[in-house]
RNA sequence: GCUCUGGUGGUGUAGUCCGGCCAAUCAUAUCACCCUCUCACGGUGAUGACCUGGGUUCAAAUCCCAGCCGGAGCACCA
């Protein structure tokens, strides 16, 4: 009796157990934890990227556990660019869309699209209105100066200025007079917190380097990230704030602004760190804008970088990071995600619909070798018909043509034995030839031969397939120039890829290492 | 130094609030077997964890104490 069957029957026999049964079940597809005082139709999340290039991998969770609860709390989902600071951790104006990509390959789409550089403005208001309620203060101390007496526990002697010079310093750093370091806008908390993170925090600086948007290049006061995410979550209505570790501190620095206005603050979640194993590269955006800068990585879709983008390349749907992502939960410690585990998700995704085909490998260590097929015990079939889908013989077979055929060194058997060519038959290897014995399937089911993936010498695509661990070049069956670009497949004993792109221009001589092949395809998995 | 925060198999996770049904769930991983014209898919099985030490209790992964180890913040970065 399969699940189902059984099902039935003890729907038959005991409804209210099944009832039970099945509500378990609804429990268990929520992989996600319920958002503490979440109401349906009530809840909106942010994800505030700082567009200072693509996104990597790890950047998938926000997306994914926010586009995830949406869905489950019918809630909203605003995607804020927090893009704040020209000068260190400067936005890339190519980044915005790319993030916005990024989140569209992953099967989201935000509800909202805000971006900080837009809303100066306000956050200006918010500041003068704080200042008023005795919330702010400007002060000229260094940093070392500051820094300092804040870890005495000390306040500055900007810290009682009056009311008006307050006013008057800060409509300067909005007007710019200031140059960077000069001036800042501390909010006033409480200089002797036993916590020294949430003394007398800055709210704005003055920065000289123009933001690279056109639209916001004028001003020079910048607020700090604590200032203007806690304005904006509260401004956009914001009931859940779901953000890493590193950002722990933040709320209960931003609670003294909410204090000030009275404002509620929203729920909060703190997650750990993502590490993803498999990659040498550390996860910032960064160190890979740096080796791409290097020549390292080939661009941010190189499949051996770490990012959204190279998933992509690779024919990894976004639904498996998403799925990968989502099973990590919400812990608070660190989390290493395998990527077996989205390679896992993606074969899931992938396999039914994933056509297969023949790609040889020739590899420095495995090179392929080319031989003729000649008749044996019998005469030798012009081809061979392999279906594109072992469960799907609906979609037909692909035309094989066995002339002079390519197959990996290590799948040669020892001279006098036999292997079956996928799709073809059995052959014995003869030294310097392939002769054809036979199309019984009868040896393969008894185990008596091992079964390998070949490919037509001449007729074959001159094909690169690019990895995670390098280029690997080789010849795959030419029923693939029928394949869209686009298309995941399986290299058959190979692994999971995508068909990046077909040149039916390229010639045999031109081999180069771009653009000299006749397919290039991007590898996932195994 | 000060302030947070966390420790369940290789990885992730459930269970921890309200102690027993936990000799610990599920997934992934690894290995084996079955299936198979793929090393894919599917099926079966195996491997493998409660940080340590005390305490409370008839009973502790769960409560208490101490210790050990880890992560984060104390930026005019986000």
């Amino acid at each position: 009796m399969d699940e189902a069957a059984r099902r039935e029957r003890l729907g038959e026999l005991a409804p209210d157990k099944l009832a039970e049964l099945e509500a378990d079940d609804q429990e268990d597809e929520h992989v996600l934890p319920d958002l503490p005082n979440a109401e349906d139709g009530a809840v909106v999340m942010r994800a505030a990227p700082n567009p200072n290039g693509p996104w990597h991998v790890g950047h998938a969770r926000m997306p994914a556990v926010i586009g995830t609860y949406k869905e489950r709390y019918d809630g909203e989902f605003v995607c804020r660019f927090d893009d704040t600071d020209p000068e260190t951790k400067r936005p890339d104006l190519d980044a915005y869309d790319a993030i916005l990509e990024d989140i569209a390959y992953l099967g989201f789409e935000p509800d909202r699209v805000l971006r900080a550089s837009d809303r100066l403005e306000t956050y200006y208001d918010h500041a003068r209105e704080l200042i008023d309620a005795g919330g702010a203060y400007t002060c000229s101390c260094s940093g070392d100066e500051f820094s300092e007496l804040k870890n005495a526990g000390e306040p500055c002697p900007h810290r009682d200025k009056d009311a008006e010079t307050v006013r008057e310093e800060f409509a300067a750093m909005v007007d710019g007079e200031y140059s960077a370091g000069e001036m800042v806008l501390r909010v006033r908390t409480d200089i002797g917190h036993k916590n020294p993170a949430l003394r007398d925090w800055v709210a704005f600086r003055m920065i000289d380097t123009p933001h690279p948007r056109e639209e916001a290049a004028d001003h020079r006061c910048w607020p700090m990230l604590d200032f203007q995410s806690g304005v904006d979550d509260h401004l956009t209505g914001v009931t859940h704030i779901i953000r890493g570790i590193d950002l722990q501190d933040s709320a209960k620095r931003q609670r003294f602004v909410y204090d000030y206005f009275d404002w509620e603050y929203p729920e909060v979640l703190h997650w750990g760190h993502v590490q993803v194993d498999e990659y040498d590269v550390k996860l910032s955006t960064s160190t890979i804008k740096g080796l791409i800068e290097d020549g390292e990585l080939t661009g941010w879709d190189d499949p051996r970088a770490p990012t959204i983008q190279s998933m992509r390349r690779r024919g990894i749907q976004g639904q498996a990071l998403v799925d990968s992502m989502t099973e990590l939960g919400m812990s608070t410690s660190d989390v290493d995600l395998a990527m077996s585990s989205v390679y896992a998700n993606n074969r899931d995704l992938v396999d039914d619909a994933a056509n297969r085909y023949f790609f040889v490998r020739d590899r420095d260590d495995a090179p392929a070798v080319e031989l003729p097929i000649v008749d044996g015990d019998a005469p030798a079939p012009e081809a061979g018909h392999p279906p594109l889908h072992p469960d799907h013989e609906d979609r037909g077979d692909r035309e094989v043509p066995a002339g002079r055929v390519l197959v990996e060194s290590p799948d040669l058997p020892s001279e006098g034995e036999r292997v079956w060519l996928k799709g073809y038959g059995c052959v014995r290897y003869e030294g310097d030839a392939l002769a054809f014995v036979d199309a019984d399937i009868e040896v393969v089911r008894e185990g008596d031969v091992d079964v390998v993936h070949w490919a037509p010498a001449a007729e074959g695509l001159d094909t690169l397939l690019r990895t995670v661990d390098g280029d690997v070049r080789g010849v795959a069956e030419p029923a693939l120039a029928d394949v869209d670009p686009d298309t995941v497949v399986q290299f058959v004993r190979v692994g999971f890829g995508r068909i990046d792109g077909f040149d039916p221009a390229a010639t045999d001589e031109a081999d180069g290492p771009n653009g000299s092949e006749d397919l290039l395809a991007y590898y996932a998995h195994p």
